[in-house]
Parts: structure tokens; C-alpha cells; sequence
DNA sequence: CTGAAAGCGCTTACAG
DNA sequence: CTGAAAGCGCTTACAG
């Protein structure tokens, strides 16, 4: 690889308007830059990163914290996400936050600490309180997407409102059991986005057991359809999950003739678990998920679309932003219903 | 962020021993070691990953070339690799391969010349004749899995025996008229994974028609079932892509009774398409996969799995040892039949 | 407009 | 066992 000094010596300059003529800051003759490109050209001769770094002390790359790469939404959120750092000259380095303590001491004591990345992108995923303290000592922006903590600068999906959406969607085509698969990962969770979404469904359920005209009234208790705690299945977020918490559903002694399952692929589980049981949906069975998965329209799954490509790219254009100072615009990201053939009004 | 300079001065000693005894190399008293180690906590001090890279003309960190980062495969692989790397101190930065030209030139000509990783891992991207010598160019080792060239040294599946094995399981259950679907690049796409797995498709339905005992023989013509090219449709390897082009076979005049999908979720399409048309599977049609999709199970799908997640450990181990100067092993990447429930003897 | 020199923060022969 | 010094390959005030 040639250096800098063999594209001044063979240009005759020095290497400091060699390094001008090629980053196009400060002032050089038109004619010196067009020569000293050509010979770089030639010589085919790139700036190296890490002298440049050194130098300026920006490495042109932003870190991205991914705990779960192979999911669906998560690897959507990536690709996007580097699709859009790579035009701005920016790389992207991958921190895989796997669930082993000793490889995340690793991570966040030491490799987030050597000064690799301009800026950290803090992927959904579930941190503790010494990991997100690690994060913001670390003298760089961070940003999260629907990170567990309030302390975190964030992008994010107002969760609640989901749950409320789904809710709202299932009760108005007359549903009365529903039930909830997702996470919660308890008081202490703040921000978590599964917990989100479980308070949100269990103050959906709440608000609407109430009544538009007795709202927590002494009456609420005489409905049984709603009385008790509204049915949730805790489990991991993926499709064997769904499965697995929709069979243990079915086998209750009153199974919910609705699920809203806080991801598409947990849905699609329940989809897989129905069929199993004999249950047709929508029929017998309504079921909504959330996420916009590229496979929920063969599913016919009615779903809470978040545009993950389009978060992906708000992710990156705020880090891009942050980078040069400009602050953060807090807009929450856009969410919708999309309505397909998976929810209906029950076999009553 | 405490320098190296911070921690000598507190520490009592020179920049050299705070290196030396951080790193483990060179010698060292052990209290002097223990010391400086105590210093270097207390100062949450982390070398400089860009200053040590200078100094060493090592990076300790791996690029990963991925085109369809998003597509299950893609981000199974790369999720195994980041797990692999992230213990032996490697950072793994990812290029996302797209479509764009400028973009590509950028990546190629630029990005990729910048010195900042020490080797790079290509995941199966087609990539020009002038990528490649781009790529060789670079002056670290390039390790491909499945890579689209022999000119690269890479760690490959044995695509047409792949569909050698899909087709005899096909043929076996008394199956004639198989279609297969994919992609192929044309001939001048050598290693290419689709154009080798179409290959091996038409190899062994040649083979295959022209029976045990008249290979290629006259009469292979007089049997009508296998009369003519094989059933082919190329397609994007998605599963709207696989239901769009099952759906075209379906119309046809002499639909096939078994169909080879070069792709899980392209067979995941098909068996969407297959009920949308009211196709029982594997009653009325058969459909068998490749790779080894976390949803296969559910689908039923019988599969060629290519065990992605050890494909990529083993990618990861490769280069790993690549950096260390140990040559590759060339033994070729293990993948299965796994019988479920998409298959079975065509109706008659 | 152009260049000599210092400096970015480490590591590594080379001495002692 | 320990340290002073050079060097990795750039960039950027500072002069001219």
C-alpha cells in the first residue's frame, strides 16, 4: 500500500499538500490538487484510517450494540442502518451483546473503551445500570432505539400506544379475551421495550374493562369476561416461543379467543400453535402481532407495522446529526395498524 | 479517557512498562505488572485501539462483507461470527455490499482500502471480476464462504451435490416432474451458490432421465415426463419471490408435482403460494428447501440444512487462523437431508 | 498557495 | 527488569 510520502514524492509536494489536495480542506491550487490526484489515483493510494484517526482523533465509524443479530427486525434495522452510514463515509463496527457476563465485561470495560467509534448506536436490547453508566462515560454520543433506560438519548416507538392500538383494534371487532405474549422484566425495567409493551396492554385492558362510563368502577368486577388479571404468556421472542406460549393458552380452561403477541414472529407462532390445535384463525382465533414483518402479508397477519428499514434509517440520520452537534429531534417514530385476515370479530 | 501517559506518571514508571505490562509481552516484574494493572483500573485507562494499530500495523479487527444483511441466512451467519470474534479481542466491522455502483466503487476504491481491518470474511455476494481483484489486491487474507469465484479462497458447500441429494429424495418418492427454484447467473458465473445449485439441479435430473443403465442414452427423449429442459423459474430469494414464481408454475399447462426451492424461504413461498391455489402439501405437491430456516420445523418443510450458524464459526475460526499464518482447511462444509412433512410420493 | 515541524498515543527494538 | 527514543502515517496550526 502506498503512503502518503510516495504519492508526494512522485507529485513533488509535500505530504502536506498531499494530504490537502485529497481532503479538499484548505486552500490549494487547482492545478497542484488535480496532479496530486492523479499520481494518488496511479498509485492507487487511500488515506490509512488509522493514521488518519489518530491524527484527527475522529474514526469515521459508529458502533453499532446488537443483542439479538439473527432476528428478523433486528438484522432489518441494521442493514438499514448501514446502508445509510456508508455514503457519509462513515463505517460501521458490530458489538454482538450475547447474554455470557464474562463477554459482556469484555465489551463494555474494554473493547467499547478503546476509542474505536465516533458515536454508539444502542440497538433494542436489554442492558443493566452499570452497562448503560459504561455507555455514557464513554465520552461519545450514544443513541439508543427503544433502549431500557431513560437515561439513554433515544428514538422511540411510543410502546403503549401500540398496545393500546392492538387492544382497541381486538375489542372494537367485539373481543373480551385477550390475551398477551411478550416480556416484562418487572418494576425495576423502565424502559424495556417488551415491558412497555405489557403495561401498555394491561392498561388497554384495564381502560376498556372500566368502561367509557364507569372507568375502574365498583361494576368492573361483575364483568366476567374481564375480571382478573388480563391473560399473559411470558416468552423469548421468537417464532418456536410463540408456539410454545399459544399451546400453553389453548390448554386453559377458558382460552382467550384473541392473542396480541408483541412480536410478528411470536405471532406467527400462534398462527403455527392454531393450526396444530384445530384452531382456525380468525374464526376461531383472532391474532395481531407487531413489527411490519416482510413475511406477515403471506400469513395475513394483522400487525402493528413500525417501519423497521425506516427506523434503521432515523437511527443513523440522528447519529449522523449528533456527530455534527445537531441535537436530537425527539419525534416519536410513526407506528400502524395494518389490518389483514387474522382478526375478526369472534365465533361468539 | 486516561493516556498512557496518566497512567505511568501515577503509576511511577515509563510509558514502556505501562505497555508492557498491560499487554503481557516482554518482560516484567510482577509487582511493577500488578501495580501498574492496579493504576490502570483505577483510571479506567484502555489502550487506543487507533494509536496501537499505528504502532503495530495490526487492527484487531475483521471485516465482513454481506450483501442482504437482512435475509435470515445472511444474519444467522453473521450473528455466529460476531460471537466467535468478539472472545479473541476482534472487532468486526461490517460493509454491506449493495446494489448501487457508486456505492460499490465507494466500498471497493475506498472504504475497503483504508487499512482498518486485518483481514475480511466475504459471505456469499456476487461480486465482479474487478471486485475480486480488488479485494486480492488489499494485501489481507480474504476468506469467502460460498464466494462467487475461485480466485478467492473460501470455505464452500458442495452446491450440486446439495441438489444432488434434493433431487434423488425427490426422485426417490417416485417424483419425475421436479421444478427447481433459484437463480443462475449465467456461464460465466463459475462458483457462484445459486448458479451451482441450478447446475446440480439440471445435472441430476440429466442424470437421472437417462436412468442407471442410459445415461444420456437415445431413449431418454421417448420418456415424456422428463422430455425437455427441467422445470426452472429464477427468482430474488425471498419468500414473495418464491410465492410469485410457484405461482407461475402452477399455470402452467404440466404443473410439476414436486418443486426444489434453492432457498428455505423461497420454499417457505411456495408452500404459501401452494395453499393459496388450494394445492394440498405434500399431498398434491411436494416442496424441499435449502439451509436449514428456524421456521422449517413449523412449515413442515423438508430441508437440505447447511447448519448456518456452525458455517459461520467455522468461517470465523478460518480466518482467525488465517491471521495467525495458519493455512485454511479445505474440507468442504457438512450439510443434511431433513425428511418432514412437504415431502412425499406424488399423488397418481 | 505551499512546506517544515510538531503531535496524535501507542509499541518496540536498543541500551543499560 | 526498566526507560529513552524512534517510528507508525497521517493532519494541522504556524510561517513564509
Amino acid at each position: 500500500m502506498a503512503s502518503i510520502d510516495d504519492v508526494a514524492r512522485r507529485a513533488g509536494v509535500s505530504a502536506t499538500t498531499v494530504s490537502r489536495a485529497l481532503s479538499g480542506r484548505g486552500r490549494i491550487s487547482e492545478k497542484t490538487r488535480e496532479r496530486v490526484r492523479h499520481v494518488a489515483d496511479e498509485l492507487g493510494y487511500v488515506a490509512s484510517a488509522t493514521a488518519a484517526s489518530l491524527a484527527t482523533g475522529r474514526t469515521m465509524s459508529v458502533g453499532v450494540l446488537v443483542s439479538l443479530t439473527g432476528r428478523w427486525y433486528f438484522a432489518t434495522v441494521l442493514e438499514s442502518i448501514a446502508a445509510r452510514l456508508a455514503p457519509q463515509g462513515y463505517d460501521l463496527t458490530l458489538y454482538d451483546v450475547t447474554g455470557d457476563p464474562a463477554q459482556r465485561r469484555l465489551l463494555f470495560e474494554t473493547s467499547l473503551r478503546r476509542g474505536r467509534v465516533d458515536g454508539i448506536l444502542a440497538l433494542t436490547v436489554t442492558l443493566t445500570d452499570d452497562e448503560i453508566e459504561a455507555l455514557r462515560g464513554l465520552g461519545v454520543p450514544v443513541l439508543g432505539l427503544g433502549t431500557p433506560s431513560p437515561r439513554l438519548l433515544a428514538l422511540r416507538v411510543d410502546e403503549r400506544a401500540v398496545s393500546h392500538a392492538a387492544v382497541a383494534h381486538l375489542r372494537a371487532l367485539g373481543h373480551r379475551r385477550i390475551a398477551h405474549l411478550g416480556n416484562d422484566k418487572g418494576p425495576d425495567a423502565g424502559f424495556d421495550v417488551p415491558t412497555q409493551r405489557h403495561r401498555g396492554f394491561v392498561a388497554a385492558m384495564a381502560d376498556a374493562a372500566g368502561g367509557p362510563d364507569a372507568a375502574g368502577g365498583p361494576d368492573t368486577a361483575a364483568r366476567p369476561d374481564t375480571a382478573g388479571a388480563p391473560l399473559f404468556v411470558q416468552t423469548d421472542f421468537t417464532v418456536a416461543g410463540g408456539r410454545r406460549a399459544a399451546l400453553e393458552l389453548f390448554a386453559a380452561l377458558e382460552p382467550p379467543t384473541a392473542i396480541y403477541a408483541a412480536s410478528d414472529e411470536l405471532a406467527f407462532g400462534v398462527m403455527f400453535a392454531a393450526r396444530e390445535h384445530g384452531l382456525r384463525v380468525p374464526d376461531d382465533l383472532s391474532v395481531i402481532g407487531v413489527d411490519g414483518h416482510e413475511m406477515g402479508a403471506m400469513f395475513g397477519l394483522t400487525t402493528i407495522d413500525q417501519f423497521p428499514r425506516r427506523q434503521g434509517e432515523r437511527a443513523a440520520d440522528a447519529m449522523l446529526a449528533l456527530l455534527d452537534g445537531v441535537p436530537l429531534d425527539p419525534a416519536p417514530l410513526p407506528f400502524e395498524l395494518v389490518v389483514r385476515g387474522s382478526t375478526a370479530p369472534p365465533a361468539r
